[in-house]
DNA sequence: GCATATAACTTCAATTATTGAAGTAACCAG
DNA sequence: CTGGTTACTTCAATAATTGAAGTTATATGC
């Protein structure tokens, strides 16, 4: 039967979930955000099938997260970019790429790859910081609390941790 | 045929997805981290399928994300819970919100959750800072450099927009 | 004693999705 | 006119997901 559908669940991580679509989509992003562009690079780095791929970029572009754009005519080429929506994602690849070498996810022992400061080369990391001032929150001093689309149930699991 | 595995990719985004599983997992995650931990108040949170919750959970289980714990005996009964590993995925999660919300993924407008500081009530969001001194750095600022487990492959990708 | 309830699943057949292999379309280069 | 490039599509086989219903072990109410 047809796989369910997040949506009506009233939650932007279902909602996320459910527009990025599956799996190999956070790929296909993480190589588009390295600079791939074309169909037959992203099939060889990501090793997605023909058809698969097809499919997720159309879903990707119908999300608004990938964009179509002709690169030439004759014979008339398309390639594949992130649009602002899609780029915005960097931050969930970035925590996937910090959980994945922290527990070593890949299996190989040494991270591919490391985020630095361009200006000193030193590692960074995400972390909670205050919005407005941009200033280090440790996580324990952070709490989920209702917001203003929140449903009654959810209300009540966010009181109980208090 | 078998979906593909991500395993021998040398990647961590890829192996951390290939932990995770599926979208349902990170739902299921959610809703361990949020307090619940009952098959039953899973699968009505969540809306999974009975068969889809078990597979879920046995496949976290399986990569360390999620334990499951006898609470009970006669009748014997297990909850779940997060490991270590599985609370260190929050990030990802706190990502995906981010994004949901600010661009309205769950199509209901407002977001149902928000981060704050416990001590102030003010927001609070992920941003990349100095893994040593915590201090931010903007996002331009930082570059994405070749770790000591890089492929030629990757390399020459991450040279490219130097 | 017996029906009902609870919790955590399992089983099943029907329906979808994913896959690898092969093929297509539109051109260009030699 | 043969071969190469790029971006796919088509296909049949296989695998995964689904909703509905059933299972197990026990407790609870009357």
């Amino acid at each position: 039967m047809k796989p369910k559908s997040f949506i009506g669940m009233r939650c932007s991580i279902a909602g996320a979930l459910e527009l990025i679509g599956d799996r190999w989509a956070l790929l296909i992003i993480r190589d588009l955000s390295l600079g791939l562009s074309r169909y037959d690079d992203l099939r060889a780095s990501t090793g997605i099938p023909a058809a698969t791929l097809a499919a997720r970029l159309k879903h990707l572009c119908v999300s608004g997260i990938v964009e179509r754009v002709r690169y030439q005519e004759r014979p008339a080429r398309d390639e594949y970019r992130l649009t602002p929506k899609g780029h915005d994602l960097w931050k969930v690849n970035v925590a996937l790429r910090e959980w994945g070498d922290r527990w070593d996810a890949s299996g190989f022992g040494q991270p591919t790859t490391e985020m630095v400061d361009r200006q000193n080369g030193r590692p960074l990391i995400l972390a909670l910081v205050d919005a407005a001032t941009g200033e280090a929150v440790p996580r324990e001093r952070s709490r989920l609390r209702a917001g203003p689309g929140a449903t009654d149930t959810t209300r009540r699991l966010l009181e109980a941790d208090m």
